[in-house]
DNA sequence: ACCTGAACACCGTTCAAGT
DNA sequence: ACCTGAACACCGTTCAAGT
């Protein structure tokens, strides 16, 4: 009986203008379990007893959908720097905080990783607010670097610049570790950061 | 007439065991043309004057076809950082004329550099040789920071680590370079290596 | 802002029966 | 080592007609 109320509750909220969230919600979930390739809008429609059609009234089609997953991922990962930012007991582990959050965010979530870099141009052409979400993830980075310029602990270059060094570094870690590239353990990413932490240290010196 | 003939050698080679070459070849050109989403096996079939089914002679299946593409990826990624290599007029250019010519590689082919990274670990198990020659075309890599080791050019930590940080990096850049995250501008990736070469340089000394 | 139901074009893959 | 031809299950997407 408590299950048919939840079902109903559901329902009506779908009619509240959530089933776009719901929608969101389960894709991210089925891909967490199955990968983006189980990712189907008749499934996820299915999953949430809704008809197959339903989701285009919130969405143009399929790659849309895929924009928003990874509008959801750039806020979750922005939310997991801003943490890590928080965590640091000194200035100086700052970055290297934020770059353990970074590999292990992408660890923890390779399918949603993935949809949030995989075309991102295109994708941004479908919702230009991802551009945005984007930015704001990469301007948690560029705040920790500005800072410690301002302390005189890394070198004065542009910071645009040296953020961008840092992330490409750190993606690519990130990624070689999703796929699979650093070997079969499932912490291969956070172990080569760990031993490439202080190269990046002395690359900004 | 001369167009019939070479139809008709085609057909001859395709009965001497090519077909599988053919098919490969036939995957490259569709993805750089028009991305990984256009290759269907009923189209490199159809181009191939070949019948739908006739590829499954000589792969399991669609995703054994696409870890043969990535060897093929590997095999030209190796042979384009060795000839980088050799153009290096000293040693201690040497890793930065790989490092250009491993972006440069991906902005070319940047279909063909996703399947080569994509769900390796996975396209491992359908071709086990996809392994080697990826870990020849990062043994490249590794050859050149050996040497600069050799003549106390760089730190002496661990070749294969600093391999594995170095890689990282210029993966990072190729990716975000390919996915449109660093800009719209097609030689976005060159760029930023450009900016980076003198950081990577620093991390290593 | 949802529903049902039907339909379209396009997939990967399998199989039977040939040469 | 290829071929033809048929079939299966599964897609994304569209449309008409409802509530």
């Amino acid at each position: 009986v408590a299950k048919q109320r939840a079902v109903r509750k559901k329902r009506e909220r779908y009619h509240h203008g959530n089933l776009r969230r719901a929608l969101v919600d389960e894709a991210v979930r089925t891909m967490r379990k199955s990968g983006v390739g189980a990712l189907t809008l008749r499934g996820a429609g299915a999953a949430l007893g809704v008809s197959r059609t339903a989701l285009y009234r919130h969405f143009a089609d399929k790659d849309a959908l895929l924009a928003a997953v990874a509008r959801d991922g750039f806020v979750g990962l922005k939310g997991a720097l801003d943490a890590a930012r928080g965590r640091a007991a000194a200035l100086a582990d700052q970055l290297t905080e934020m770059g353990f959050a970074y590999v292990r965010f992408a660890a923890e979530n390779p399918a949603h990783y993935r949809v949030m870099f995989g075309g991102f141009l295109d994708r941004c052409a479908r919702d230009p607010d991802l551009l945005a979400d984007a930015g704001a993830a990469f301007q948690a980075l560029v705040g920790a670097i500005v800072d410690l310029q301002r302390e005189q602990r890394i070198r004065q270059d542009d910071p645009q610049q040296l953020a961008r060094f840092v992330w490409a570094a750190v993606h690519g870690i990130a990624m070689l570790a999703i796929d699979g590239q650093l070997g079969p353990e499932p912490d291969a990413g956070v172990t080569l950061f760990r031993d490439s932490a202080d190269r990046i240290r002395a690359a900004l010196a």
